[in-house]
RNA sequence: GCCGAUGUAGCUCAGUUGGCCAGAGCUACUGAUUUGUAAUCAGUGGGUCGGGGGUUCGAAUCCCUCCAUCGGCUCCA
């Protein structure tokens, strides 16, 4: 007998050699029906598989995230015994699950798939899943691997296990089809009931561009039709939030083949919302001691190369223009033009932290491919400022900093975000970082105090620092669900270096100072994109495009709506005035699906009283109000945030 | 940059196997209507069918090429 105990702390004795699959049956017949997977003693298992000592059992459904994680891999096995029946010779890269769904990379060897293939593909997963095959778990050397895998040709799964531990190695099979796999898999195909196929790429095999092309098939798969229902109509919501497709609709901003691809256009609604973002970083930055400036778009070679950017980054800048004999380039980064300010007069540690702020536009040559609406772009304006400190200032400036963050993330209700603190390899110090061990050790263990005092919640990586120091990125998804960063706060004490950037300490030494490169606001392209898509369009009063429209009943009204559209301007809201003569029903309509705040109906009983009836977005009719109370609420909603 | 797909009016889309002056709805404009909280009616305008080249008596439709976009990969200071 062996003592199995579960979560809950309860032991409970079993018979040598039992499965998790006949424990759970042992407590409730519910309770196996719903389980995929478990783990035993931290180790993810099979259900069927035995257990010879006792051990501590975790059983997993797909409530949690191991049950889906292996469902979608053995989903992902499936889908390969499919190909492998429709396409007779087929080669297998890799097919993990992802957070949702899952792939395969294949090498179909010359053959191509459409999407109608797909369908074909799923059909045949459904017919070979209702088969109920067990994925059987086998053990073989890695001998026997090497041979079974080379006879089949699949020169893949071959470099795979030649990279594998000596020992045994574990394969699973399920029907007529075997593949190479740690495991573990859920009990049989029957489990799974509904799939969907996505969509195709291209995938290079193991990331590694100069190696072959795979095809690459992303699906899906729920225990239910329902649950692949909801998925579906899930995208389909995220989809109308599509910033390309509200920034369309809402002519916030547009692309045009003769300007260029990744350099939007800002149409006059876009330029509202750069405006106010402008105006509110503007207010902060003056309010926390920032100083303006401002830099060309152009500078010169030599300045690329002391800062040390050319070397490393000319392939994502745009090819230099001839002047006179000397290189220019377009600019695609600030700091060292602030760092030339700062240089500009002599320092003294009275002038310090030196706070530099610009709304920089830089241009950065982005590989065509990876051009994505306004959030990877070409063209860009950065909410960009380096400070400028000492080392006993750094600490404060950048808790202050990100104080900053998060009373913008405030602003914005912007909550479902990742941290992502990038820290350096101690063993690559004079290599891909600056060689300053202390210096390291010193920020990274001041940016990760500041991260825990204000509680909020970040992952660290390892090895993911700049060259100059330490950083944290904000992540952020497209409604598509792609991963960006928004925003960035760096360390840097190798720039100083660079650049000889000095200043006058009280004992008239002189010494260098740290940076702080910081964009809480990102570019105005990705902030504004990522904004559209947070607020699927209906961007609060402060920010709206058109704030408020005055809807006449029929032209009697007109006249007294067009004196109170002055009243409105007067008062600086972004008002406009529907003077066709539709009908109210209409009029009201199309004022919600251009998304404006509020709509503002006249008709007699309000021209007669001056006031008018407020329709508030979203929340229907509100009554009448007289005209004064309404401008006043309106401002006083929109300069709040200013305030 | 790579793999795959797509490109018809301002927008969303139809256009059968190549064949009369390329269509619809919405938008825009004009007129009628004068309307009380999500679509009044009628008329009119609007297209180098992404660009270029080719095959053909004839191309939106077939072929080549370039451009752009979309889904991924790679990259991302």
């Amino acid at each position: 007998m062996i003592d199995i105990t579960f979560p809950d702390g309860t032991v409970r004795q079993y018979e040598n050699g039992t499965t998790p699959m006949a424990i759970a049956k042992s407590i409730s017949e519910g309770l196996a029906k719903k389980i995929l997977v478990c783990k035993v003693n931290d180790q993810i298992w099979d259900l069927q598989r035995s257990i010879y000592s006792s051990a501590s059992l975790q059983l997993f459904s797909w409530e949690d995230k191991e049950g889906k994680a292996t469902y979608w891999h053995s989903s992902a096995h499936l889908m390969a015994e499919a190909l492998e029946a429709i396409y007779p010779g087929v080669k297998f890269g890799i097919g993990p699950a992802l957070d949702q769904g899952f792939y395969y990379d294949v090498d179909l060897r010359g053959n191509t798939l459409q999407n109608e293939d797909l369908v074909k593909l799923e059909k045949k997963m459904l017919e070979l899943a209702s088969r109920n095959n067990e994925y059987k778990r086998q053990e073989i050397s890695k001998e026997d691997a090497l041979l079974y895998f080379t006879e089949k040709g699949d020169e893949y799964k071959v470099e795979l296990i030649n990279e594998l531990e000596d020992g045994t190695i574990t394969l699973y099979s399920q029907g007529n089809f075997i593949d190479l796999c740690r495991g573990p898999h859920i009990p049989n195909t029957g489990y799974i009931k509904a799939i969907k196929l996505t969509s195709i790429a291209g995938a290079y095999w193991r990331g590694d561009q100069s190696r072959q092309q795979l095809t690459r098939i992303y699906g899906i798969s729920f225990p239910k039709q329902k649950d692949l229902d909801d998925y579906l109509l899930m995208l389909e919501e995220a989809k109308k939030r599509d910033h390309r497709k509200l920034g369309k609709e809402l002519e916030i901003f547009t692309f045009d083949d003769d300007v260029g691809p990744g350099m939007p256009l800002w149409l006059p609604n876009g330029g509202v919302l750069i405006e106010q973002l402008e105006r509110l970083a503007k207010k902060t930055e003056f309010d926390a001691g920032y100083h303006r400036v401002r830099s060309p778009h152009v500078a010169k070679e030599s300045m690329y190369l002391k800062s040390g950017h050319l070397p490393y980054y000319q392939d994502s800048m745009f090819p230099p223009m001839e002047i006179d004999g000397q290189k220019f380039y377009l600019k695609a980064m600030n700091c060292p033009h602030h760092h030339k300010i700062f240089d500009a007069v002599p320092r003294s540690y009275k002038d310090l932290p030196l706070r530099l702020a610009e709304y920089g536009t830089c241009y950065r040559y982005e590989q065509s491919g990876e051009l994505f609406g306004l959030m990877r772009v070409r063209s860009l304006q950065m909410n960009d400022a380096h400070i400028y400190c000492t080392r006993e200032q750094f600490g404060d400036e950048f808790r202050a900093v990100n104080e900053m963050y998060l009373k913008y993330f405030n602003i914005f209700g912007i909550d479902k975000y990742v941290m992502r603190f990038s820290t350096h390899d101690p063993a690559k110090l004079g290599q891909k970082y600056i060689d300053d061990a202390i210096l390291w050790k010193e920020t990274e263990d001041m940016v990760r105090n500041v991260l825990i005092e204000s509680n909020i919640p970040y992952v660290e990586v390892p090895d993911e620092a700049a060259f100059y120091g330490p950083k944290i990125d904000v992540q952020i998804w497209s409604a598509i669900g792609r991963e960006f960063t928004l925003a960035t706060n760096q360390v840097d004490f190798a720039q100083g270096k660079r650049f000889d950037l000095k200043f006058t300490t009280p004992t008239n030494d002189t010494q260098q100072p740290l940076i702080i490169h910081r964009a809480p606001l990102g570019t105005h392209e990705r902030f504004i994109g990522f904004l559209i898509e947070h607020y699927a369009g209906n961007f609060p009063t402060w920010l709206a495009p058109v704030q408020a429209t005055l809807l006449p009943i029929s032209d009697k009204h007109l006249d007294y709506a067009k004196k109170l559209l002055q009243e409105f301007k007067k008062s600086e809201i972004r008002c406009t005035i529907d003077d066709r003569s539709e009908k109210i029903g209409k009029k009201i309509r199309d004022a919600e699906l251009k998304k404006i705040p509020y709509m503002l109906i006249i008709g007699d009983k309000e021209q007669e009283s001056n006031a008018l009836s407020v329709r508030k977005k979203g929340s229907g009719d509100s009554g009448s109000v007289p005209a004064s109370d309404v401008i006043a609420s309106i401002k006083a909603e929109s300069d709040a945030i200013f305030n």
